[in-house]
DNA sequence: TTTGTATATTCCTTGACAAGAATATTCACT
DNA sequence: AGTGAATATTCTTGTCAAGGAATATACAAA
């Protein structure tokens, strides 16, 4: 999994950035405007969000639109399926473990 | 979304410990000999993914087995899925709000 | 009860990073 | 050309978090 995308997601205004271009993608002035943030900081956190490649701008005039793109997203998602397998398939692992603890510690007292 | 998830898998080391995780439970011991990482160091990360409850510790004797705890990915999973949908919708997006911004100018110049 | 093993905690230092303030850049319009 | 609007960049400061080293704690085994 990459690293970045998760540090890009993780900081909280970052987040509330994110969750505000999946209604609509936005100038920067009017993302500043709806969360209550100065636009230098909005500039800068969509700096991170670009270089993690979560969003891409589309510059019209002296405007610049800023959406979201899905590959990081995606990526995500499949990262995470190689989770839901674990749960579904065995849900008993740490009895698992505990036997293999066991039987090792067996073969080290011989 | 909950942020302190997020921060707890942003981090390098504790993605390669929670990964490490999903092929089995381990004691710290073993993480930090298998990722070639310092015991305190592992310690103290997995105390973080405890309080995002991305684990849960198992003592058996001096040793404490940590496991992963699937509530925060599934989580994940239903936010990821928020942002499934729009891709599938509305992949034209950026030309519905230029389209909103020309009307929105109308407005303003009667 | 002492010794060894496994793990957690504390203290310290250092680096990263977010916010604030100020300034620079870009473009449209007159 | 000059002005204003939208956005980006720079610099500074404070905060937080990660690693290293040392130490504390918990438990087992002799």
């Amino acid at each position: 999994m990459n690293t970045m995308t998760l540090t890009a997601l993780a900081e909280p205004n970052r987040l509330r950035i994110v969750e505000l271009l999946r209604d609509s993608p936005y100038p920067v002035g009017e993302i500043a405007k709806r969360l209550v943030l100065r636009q230098p900081q909005v500039s800068k956190h969509l700096r991170v969000l670009s270089k993690a490649g979560l969003v891409e701008v589309h510059p019209v005039a002296q405007q610049r639109i800023y959406q979201l793109q899905p590959k990081p997203f995606e990526e995500l998602d499949s990262w995470l399926e190689t989770f839901r397998r674990i749960w579904e398939t065995r849900l008993d692992n740490l009895d698992e473990y505990l036997q293999e603890l066991k039987e090792q510690q067996k073969r080290e007292k011989k």
